[in-house]
DNA sequence: TTGTAGGCGTTATCAA
DNA sequence: TTGATAACGCCTACAA
């Protein structure tokens, strides 16, 4: 119980273990190229010294910080929740920390550059596909590729990793899901535009619709925000409007369950009077009243995969001129939200 | 827009400003120190570079790594998510990066202690009361004690900086609605038992209970987890109970909208039927079907000013002796959950 | 198998 | 006001 006077040091360590801070450090990198009576003396001298291992000196001297940076335009949304926790668990494994980011202040290629040159990442996992993709191409380390996969939200740039969602063909199974339950009067709350994947689901919506011979009415369409406050906004927009449709797509489930609640209040209720169809499933879609019809996006996959690809790329096992573009598919669940006209 | 070879150093923008390496890092850092000439032709220089500091060999020299460590027991929960933001955005404008951990692995404590030890972060904001005090206390690095401060979930330690709520004064004034409502049959969904914060609100529920002169019978407490299913798992445990109380206090708002969708499922309704209370007013409570009556926890404040204390500590500004204890108000919302028996 | 030595990029100290 | 120098702790040639 004795409170060390000062963080011990490799030198420390091979001080008391009789052998030269060389010796210390091969055992903690390399432990098979040292003998084994020496093996076991550092080891005890480690465990004596309480001795842990330096990062910045590491990463100074190695040129890696083991860290990621994972950067989301809005950190703050709970469907981030379960991708954090993906993304750190993979991490963890491999060895890597992770640092997150959201969008703050008034630059937003600022701050990444900043993270990535000065030596606190190796690399970047983007959950932003707004970004400006010649600045993301910009930042260089080396004269090589900065190390980036882009999650979720895709970039419409073939030559940057990625791992998204297939959201245009998912919209379009929700169309036609909706259509097969009768329904041709079909409105959609589209999420913010910034996002490559809100156009893809909203292409989805249209192409579907033609393909089933139905007509996108203006008054039917609402940009929101991806938050439950639009999804009402949404609605008091419908309600305004004259007259309803009698289903909705929604980009996403909190803006559903906005909408829902909403309309509710004005009597109008789901599903009797109105279907609603959500996307993503977060938590509290099953649990809702009615429990959500919706399009679940596997959460967990693309944060645990485009993890496992950054690091590859960090870690250079991926060829620089071969992109990774996995596309993961999203699954309708049906549930209560949604009947047969 | 030719790309780097290679990312420059501080001796090449002193080359390129044909100064010396340390006037460069003075310009850098206090300004005022060098002539206004110089001062400019670094500027230039840095700027025709495209310099930017390396983070490893800052934090090597200076035994800082302006970095701090969030650590959660179950970052997944999307009650963090808010609290996540703030603290990111809090130590953005401080100049401090922020690295997550969620619990991984087998003990609790080894990874934190590596974090800390090894110059990654310079302090840790704790959102997990469970971890052994005495442990914590052993983290330390140069005889000083590891800036630390527990938030959202209190450790009973005095001397621990903490930024928490008043969990028991919370949990009475809830039970005391219940009972102004005229409800004297109140069950409890109790958190998680490692959690102080849990303990808290149960004793605050058996102390209002026995202020108001009312028995706590043992039937109607469940221990849940704090996600939906143990809410769910609760509506269940009540049901097979026989009798059901006519009110419960929820130990968060996850477990209540669990609790809320089963019990409809066999009928009973809320609030027709029975009245229940949450804690923390997550997004989706006033969205839900009925809108949450709850505890407003003030997660942002507590996510922003754990944050301020953490980085006030780190720099020396608050006194070691002195520990700070800021206990943040809970606000009770009254909305449709809960009605006059 | 082990040790010596040099350098990663920065900043603080001391001189000039 | 500016510059030279040393040191932060680690890893890796290279030498022994």
């Amino acid at each position: 119980m004795v409170p060390a006077r000062k963080t011990p040091t490799i030198q420390d360590v091979a001080r008391h273990a009789s052998v030269s801070a060389a010796t210390v450090s091969r055992v903690l990198s390399s432990p098979e190229r040292v003998t084994e009576t020496t093996r076991e003396r550092v080891y005890a001298a480690v465990r004596d010294t309480g001795y842990t291992i330096n990062q910045a000196a590491r990463s100074l001297r190695l040129k890696a910080a083991r860290t990621i940076l994972m950067a989301a335009p809005n950190i703050g949304n709970p469907f981030y929740s379960t991708i954090v926790d993906a993304v750190i668990r993979e991490a963890a494994e491999r060895g890597y920390s992770v640092l997150v980011a959201s969008r703050i202040g008034d630059d937003p290629n600022r701050w990444l550059s900043d993270y990535m040159l000065s030596n606190r990442a190796d690399g970047l996992l983007l959950f932003d596909g707004s970004l400006d993709t010649n600045r993301l191409h910009g930042l260089r380390d080396d004269g090589v590729a900065l190390p980036l996969v882009a999650a979720y939200d895709e970039i419409p740039d073939a030559k940057i990793h990625s791992v998204i969602t297939d959201n245009r063909l998912a919209a379009k199974r929700a169309i036609r899901h909706l259509v097969d339950l009768g329904h041709t009067e079909i409105g959609h709350i589209i999420g913010p535009s910034r996002n490559q994947s809100t156009n893809e689901r909203f292409i989805g919506f249209a192409e579907a619709m033609q393909e089933a011979g139905l007509v996108v009415r203006e008054e039917w369409l609402f940009p929101g925000t991806y938050n439950m406050e639009s999804g009402t906004a949404a609605a008091e927009h419908l309600l305004a409007s004259g007259k309803l449709p009698t289903a909705v797509f929604s980009g996403n489930d909190e803006m559903a369950l906005g909408l829902i609640h909403r309309l509710r209040l004005d009597g109008i209720d789901c599903p009797r009077d109105i279907s609603v169809i959500g996307f993503d499933d977060i938590a509290v879609a099953r649990f809702f009243d009615p429990p959500l019809t919706t399009m679940r996006q596997p959460r967990e996959d693309i944060g645990r995969m485009a993890t496992s690809s950054l690091i590859d790329i960090i870690e250079g096992v991926v060829p620089e001129d071969e992109p990774i573009h996995v596309i993961l598919t999203s699954d309708l669940v049906v549930r209560e939200s949604t009947r047969a006209i």
